[in-house]
DNA sequence: ATTATCTATAGATCTATAGATAATGC
DNA sequence: ATTATCTATAGATCTATAGATAATGC
């Protein structure tokens, strides 16, 4: 069950997750750990100490990778790198536990002039510039004008649909995963053969020793992102 | 300014889309419309009334409308039909005020056992299919495979993007929400020169007469929507 | 008499602190 | 001595109600 403190953020990831931040009392989360309210004050300096320690162990593990992944594919085939990000970011969120990407959506968490909150809206602009940047080079091959900037919110817009789903009740699974990585491709201007095609070379790729590699550091993330 | 009961609403409109509904106390609502804490209830018996006619008046106009945009065009256009769709209810969420559309995706309000909340989500799914409807006839003139249900939630995913850049600080203009209409078409399988075309007939058909009584409809309805 | 406000306050939280207690480790 | 819990509670909310007050309309 792992350390108090992981347990606490464990309740605190779950109750903030489905009720939102300010409608969970610290009662609740300690109760649901089966200690006492004021008990929780060992472990933390309050109840956004509990949310801060949440937001910062919930890097998006493939905002540390993207260079990485994006450098495993040769650069003309740059369709199949943004299919290989945004499948490993689409299984990312589809796995992390309490679906907590939805934490950065709360509006306590938007609205507080917290410096979590500015790390993490850095790198999240950063992963967008990411999507952005393979995005309209594929587009520019396909002849899609859309604006770099807006493919870049389109394309991080389409993955984390994700969320949505989850938010909904819907679990993601690998066929969905397709579908979504797929969107992405069709929102750059890929036909359905280069689609296709694509995402099958991205398969691959994922099952290779190199990104195995890539893999386990994300889960190791990811482990962080859940806790 | 409206009346007592509208001020009230608008105030809880802003407070609530920006700070979330448990954060929001009866008394910062009552102060900013500039009266006390308890006259408030004088309007509405609970601070859940205030947001429950909050929701009822918030109804996305494009809900109660699709068939007739759809009835507009030529069924052989169903391009056209879905652009249209898409550039109205896009247009729709970045003009309502205040951002009201974030309502539905406060945890708050998905997780409250509430029966407002069931028959948003009965007309969000009945558009959701709508797109769905519409998005799979125009995938299958390009032989795009992705599934109904997913792409159906990917287009309301997309044009719901909205609601995300207005959250970030954007502002959503002409431009960027042909941008966004342009990507539902491409989720479809259109390419450069096919998106182009069916922006354009849509445009040209949001300017004729039969689309102008649509248009004030909705403005009825969207300004239900902005209290 | 009705309408729309106000003051005052009950009663129920909720967060955080103070200080006691018990168990473990040196 | 340190660690991790507990009980008890202060102090600050927050929602909702009771009842007074003033203005308007019959």
């Amino acid at each position: 069950m792992g350390t108090p403190r992981e347990q606490v953020l464990e309740a605190a990831a779950r109750l903030f997750t489905s009720k939102g931040f300010a409608a969970t009392s610290t009662r609740e989360i300690a109760e649901t750990v089966g200690i006492r309210q004021a008990s929780l004050y060992y472990h933390f300096a309050g109840k956004d100490e509990i949310l801060a320690a949440l937001l910062a162990t919930t890097v998006r593990p493939t905002q540390m990778v993207v260079e990485e992944i994006v450098g495993l594919v040769p650069p003309e085939r740059v369709e199949t790198a943004l299919c290989l990000l945004a499948l490993i970011d689409i299984d990312t969120l589809a796995r992390v536990p309490h679906n907590v990407g939805v934490l950065y959506q709360l509006p306590d968490v938007v609205s507080a002039t917290n410096l979590d909150y500015a790390s993490f809206r850095q790198a999240h602009g950063e992963l967008a510039e990411a999507y952005a940047d393979l995005g309209s080079r594929v587009a520019a091959r396909h002849g899609v004008t859309t604006s770099p900037p807006a493919l870049g919110s389109m394309l991080i817009q389409q993955v984390e649909g994700v969320i949505t789903l989850r938010t909904d009740g819907n679990d993601v699974g690998g066929e969905r995963a397709v579908e979504i990585a797929g969107g992405c491709l069709h929102l750059c201007g890929c036909d359905q053969a280069e689609v296709d095609d694509a995402i099958h070379r991205a398969i691959t790729l994922q099952d290779q020793p190199r990104l195995e590699a890539i893999a386990s550091k994300i889960d190791r993330g990811a482990h962080q992102m859940g806790p």
